[in-house]
DNA sequence: ATAAAAATAGGAATTATTACTACTTTTATT
DNA sequence: AATAAAAGTAGTAATAATTCCTATTTTTAT
């Protein structure tokens, strides 16, 4: 992978969010330091940087695939009422794994927690 | 709900796979059974069907929702060489709980393992 | 300095899904 | 059984997310 101001960019801009943005909604900021980085070179590079390791792709959020600049293991809680989704630290769950399993080899494991987070809670 | 043949034909359609369909892949059998059901009835009916608990819709396995008959609460591990996903039965797995959890109400919890199955290891 | 490899902008094309509309089927009530 | 309201349908148009294409530009290794 060679240097690209515009990949570049992309990174920076989607290291600035603390949640987890669309495509498009890194887009619109992106477009803001750059008029003219188009949104082939935005999925070409999103696609890159996954497949390089430097970003992640969540999908199962939403319709949409969203991006996390944050590389180290971690899950997602997504609250069904106001729709934000929150960061799971590793050392925070209990992980699950398959029991006396000789079947398959696991490489990784998605996790997302569905349900209704504290702020919602509290409005009830 | 009322009761439609199309919506049966589609439910007993799902019902005849074992792994997990995309609304397209079911598209082919449903029509191979009614050639005059439409697309628009296919997602139709299959919302309905989810919003209705009767079936389950399946995101995060690649870009498009696929869908699940299997109602009964269990997860899937996703094959990265040959794609097939596997159901993970509840009691075959360590379930993972957020510790010391007093901000979220956890409702349901997705997992997708991801990995190489047996099939896949043994070629090698 | 230069040539091959990689990347780009911008728009076209594709894919998945939803929306719309005039018509048909189902269901509950008589 | 007749009937009217509610629900559902086929077929197509529209939308949204993403990928593909091409001529041009940038990066990188010599």
């Amino acid at each position: 992978m060679n240097y690209s101001r515009q990949r570049q960019i992309i990174l920076n801009t989607l290291k600035e969010y603390t949640v987890h943005p669309s495509a498009e909604q890194l887009y619109i900021k992106v477009h803001e330091k750059d008029k003219n980085i188009s949104k082939g070179t935005l999925y070409r590079n999103l696609n890159q940087l996954v497949d390089s390791g430097m970003i992640k792709k969540i999908d199962g959020l939403d319709t949409t695939a969203h991006f996390d600049h944050n590389t180290h293991e971690h899950y997602h809680f997504i609250c069904t009422k106001c729709n934000k989704i929150y960061d799971i630290e590793k050392e925070d769950i209990i992980i699950p794994t398959i029991k006396n399993n000789n079947e398959f080899l696991i490489i990784s494991s998605d996790i997302i927690f569905k349900g209704i987070c504290k702020e919602c809670k509290e409005k009830d």
